[in-house]
RNA sequence: CGCGGGGUGGAGCAGUUUGGUAGCUCGUCGGGCUCAUAACCCGAAGGUCGUAGGUUCGAGUCCUACCCCCGCAA
């Protein structure tokens, strides 16, 4: 098939590759614009562009897909277009260029989870499962008919990193097979269930500041969910701390924010509204992470001090 | 040239402002105590202080260039 693909991070890179290895004529890769990325402001292709070229794929990168990147899709004539975490929202315009439609790979399992951060919104609420879902997009934001799926259970401790690693090598696999089964002419498309949908914002660094007073299991979700952008932060006599990883105690209790324990040897706990949290692994201004033991032998904390919540600088919009 | 923090024995840090023989919490090794221990006591090893050059009687500390790491910004 002649396909046009569309896509951005990391986690489209596996479905763009799965087409590639499977023989398909990738005509074109739409992605967003190189950015201004990391210290120095250096200007930074896309994952997903750098993939394109290793293959010697054309790239187009507008601004805006739907007011100048038409006629661009348009002289691709593609058969079908592909797309996995574009960031862009297609108009019905560009929904009417691929003769066969277009199909999108979405991680999570529709209608549960719609919008830009469905991993990141699975762990934060505690789902047992996450998954992948390809789907053909309409006009709404992921609310065409699903094709196919796959679950995966989340494992205990996963980071929205490292589930999302893994939900981008099965999405490739469910965009094989859905392409399989479109060929074959078995496809069956369902119409997602509207009574069940959820649809999550997009993250932002607010969301990060802990809030001690709320459940342990409800920060530890959040840290997890939140790693590795925007990252969970809590207040302390070192300043702002970013918390990557951490357990519940549910058998500990104290004040909210309070330091139960804090030794290389007992590790570090804060007393949570219930329960409390066994910090794992954090990170100090300026410092890289650490393991909590490793940051406690430079950065002694006092038993009992309490830890407020973080205050986020506002540097400046835009 | 977007802004800022940092590179010191195996780990995490202090010391740099006011240059003058390298320190803390751990870890490691040896010994001791103990029914026992990740606990406690005694002792030891281990560092070209990111790299190169400069200033100085003397540089971890001052100057110059470079390398690497991290945060903000997205």
């Amino acid at each position: 098939m002649r396909i046009v693909f569309m896509g951005t991070p990391d986690f489209a890179v596996p479905s763009l590759e799965a087409l590639v290895a499977r023989g398909d004529t990738v005509a074109g890769v739409f992605t967003q614009p190189d950015k201004p990325k990391g210290r120095g402001k250096k200007l930074t292709p896309p994952p997903v562009k750098v993939a394109a070229q290793a293959h010697g794929i054309p790239v187009y990168q507008p601004r805006r897909i739907r007011k100048d990147g038409v006629e661009d899709l348009r002289a691709l004539a593609p058969d079908l277009c592909v797309t996995a975490a574009f960031g862009q929202i297609l108009s019905q315009e560009i929904l009417d260029i691929p003769r066969l439609g277009t199909i999108n790979v979405h991680a999570s399992l529709l209608p549960r989870h719609r919008g830009s951060a469905p991993i990141a919104w699975g762990i934060l609420q505690g789902d047992r499962q996450a998954g992948i879902t390809t789907m053909f997009t309409d006009k709404g934001i992921d609310t065409g008919d699903m094709l196919l799926s796959s679950a995966v259970d989340i494992l205990p401790g996963e980071t929205c990193g490292e589930l999302t690693e893994r939900l981008s090598r099965l999405g490739a696999q469910v965009l094989l097979d859905t392409l399989a089964a479109l060929e074959a002419g078995t496809l069956t498309r369902t119409p997602q269930n509207e009574a069940d949908m959820t649809y999550d914002p997009m993250l932002t660094k607010e969301m990060g500041v802990l809030d001690w007073s709320r459940p342990a299991r409800e920060l530890v979700q959040r840290i997890h969910g939140l790693n590795p952008w925007p990252g969970a932060v809590t207040g302390s006599p070192e300043g702002i701390l970013k918390l990557w990883r951490a357990q519940a105690e549910p058998d500990l209790q104290g004040r909210p924010g309070q330091v139960l324990t804090a030794s290389p040897k007992e590790g570090l706990v804060i007393a949570a509204g219930e329960g409390a949290v066994r910090i794992l692994q954090l990170q100090a201004p300026g410092g890289k992470q650490l393991a909590a033991a490793d940051y406690l032998r430079g950065h002694p904390a006092q038993v009992g001090e309490i830890w407020p919540a973080a205050t986020l600088h506002h540097p400046t919009e835009e």
